[in-house]
DNA sequence: CTGTTAGCGCGTTCAA
DNA sequence: TTGAACGCGCTAACAG
């Protein structure tokens, strides 16, 4: 059985408000008890019990967590970054991961909603449109802010997706590759913003843009990009780069590719986005678009906890987009001089120090 | 405000007794008053206060689970393994992400506690010799299983790390490398197991191991690898494989043979350890060795769950290790003809679809 | 400076 | 079947 306040009272023969002060370091008590209470304190390993804390004081500094996946690397550095600044500021996550079942999503909220978070991010919602989370959590009274997919009225932290595609079409582009093909992702907001940056790069270049030219694939599936990659081939005229919209379609496109006889950079040119850890060790060291995912994720906190403290009286929802980052690695050099493009140097000589992850 | 038990009951005229009975689906209510109580619920979207509950019941249905680096694949993996048999069981998780820091973790330790979870899993855990943070746990009471690193004493779910340095150096020994290095890691039960393995191994096969042939790394840096490989690079006779405690490691140190002119796998062969999701898309195709990551989460879930459920008195602590699995790939083929060892079929050419990841 | 006490929302006897 | 009342451990008046 658990120590408590009044053991602990009756232990140093005080009164509980005067053992509770004096734990929470208030000036009205002498010195003297005050340590003495906490060494007591040490001493008979008392943990103040924070579910009855929060019962009286409404407030349970934990934060919720929903992720669709957390062994992508993207939700767990998301997460990481959410971390970082929520346990700076004493709050703990309770981390859900609804394996991309939307049911899940519905049962984890009303969940957390019942265990009084002070707070929750949620990653990549499920059809937002229904609602019906938002609609409960709202009633409750939970501050919300969404992360990765946009779903308008509610805030929001993500990458600049428009300027995601804008960056790595323009990159292709520039690099001498005229007809560029994009491997979109699923019907989400992200894909859709990197789709519009894409056009919007064709169109400044006053490149025709070709509905057969793109193609879908999952954002997290190399299989996918495999396949449309694939496809992409025997489309003629044959596209000379491709726009994947992450890093495993990227992936999955660059084996496919290869596996076809096809020489990269050279023949064909390739960018993903998501700055994949070892995105510079691939076969063909990968170019990508980095989309600062610790930050996402800090930023995320900040604004949740922002609202937390300042009450939810909030006028309108923030909506927070961060610049992505253009690395310009092998994958896409073509036969343009390497230009100052914030990448590394060439491919396998490049320094390794640089890649340590030390943050 | 939160609608409460006895707002619910004073809408339907009823005693709280009553409605909460009635929540609970308990069979001596009338179904009519349940109906109608559960629609009530519904309608003024009531969310029971589980700290109330929790208070009353002593029970939090949290599990704390404290790891170092969310970010590295190894223990987001563990972590949804966990959640996967956590949430099947009505258990959240609290996540602590050390950062490798040990004034942190037992920070973390001492909040957990506070806040009552129930369980508490501890991945990797820091200098446990002082155990100050086990200590107050089991002061506490509170159940605890330790993942990947070994400490004698306390619950331990892990791979089996010997059987994976076994497995890896015998995997080269039998493809024809004789001289057989190995990039360790740092001074933790993980590294000295692995170490272990690859001893027994050489042993076995009747040759002599050399000091000069073990080199230090961390775990999780490929710029370590890479720095150590670089020193194997002048080591004389020259070892004719590496064996890498970590996939990263093994990047790193594929990453300096290359650039020194190394033909891999010709000259110097290469295995890691971790199974990393692109291992077989790296420059040469990783050999590695698999842990079974999201198994050992679920182990270790299941094993607490356990003992939270049976209650804590139980005898000895448990001890699981959990069996490796040899992934061999291009990295350490030699000469041998590609025996039957549990990998895929060669490099580029492996059908792309074996690598979706639903499981 | 220190002690007493009334809830926070829920679960659970025990009576009715 | 239903209702009244106590207490889980802590906070914060308020009284001394």
């Amino acid at each position: 059985m658990a120590i408590t306040l009044k053991d602990l009272a009756r232990t140093l023969n005080l009164s509980v408000s005067t053992v509770n002060a004096a734990l929470y370091n208030r000036k009205d008590i002498s010195s003297a008890t005050r340590k003495r209470v906490q060494d007591m304190a040490r001493a008979i390993n008392y943990h103040p019990n924070l579910v009855a804390r929060s019962l009286k004081t409404r407030k349970t500094y934990v934060l919720g967590v929903i992720v669709p996946d957390l062994s992508r690397s993207f939700f767990a550095e998301v997460t990481k970054g959410i971390d970082m600044v929520a346990s700076a500021q004493g709050y703990n996550l309770v981390l859900c991961n609804t394996g991309e079942d939307p049911s899940r999503e519905e049962d984890q909220i009303a969940t957390l909603i019942s265990k009084r978070v002070d707070g929750l991010i949620l990653a990549s919602a499920h059809h937002p449109e229904s609602a019906v989370a938002p609609k409960s959590l709202s009633l409750s009274g939970i501050p919300l802010v969404l992360v990765d997919r946009f779903f308008p009225g509610t805030n929001f932290v993500g990458a600049d997706d428009v300027k995601i595609g804008y960056l790595a079409t323009k990159h292709l582009i520039e690099q001498g590759y005229r007809r560029v093909a994009h491997l979109r992702g699923p019907n989400v907001s992200t894909a859709q913003g990197r789709l519009d940056g894409y056009l919007k790069a064709l169109r400044e270049s006053g490149i025709e843009m070709r509905k057969e030219y793109i193609l879908e694939a999952q954002f997290h599936d190399e299989s996918g990009g495999y396949k449309a990659a694939k496809k992409v081939l025997n489309i003629s005229p044959r596209p000379e780069a491709v726009f994947a919209a992450s890093d495993p379609i990227a992936i999955g496109a660059l084996e496919a590719l290869l596996e076809s006889g096809c020489r990269v950079p050279e023949d064909v040119g390739v960018i993903g986005v998501g700055s994949h850890r070892y995105g510079r060790y691939l076969r063909i060291p990968l170019s990508t678009v980095d989309q600062n995912r610790i930050e996402i994720g800090k930023r995320a906190a900040s604004l949740l906890l922002g609202l937390i403290e300042n009450g939810t009286n909030r006028k309108k929802p923030r909506l927070i987009l961060l610049d992505p980052k253009l690395i310009a690695r092998e994958s896409s050099r073509c036969r343009a001089e390497a230009r100052e493009s914030g990448g590394e140097s060439l491919g396998a000589s490049a320094p390794l120090r640089t890649v340590s992850r030390d943050e």
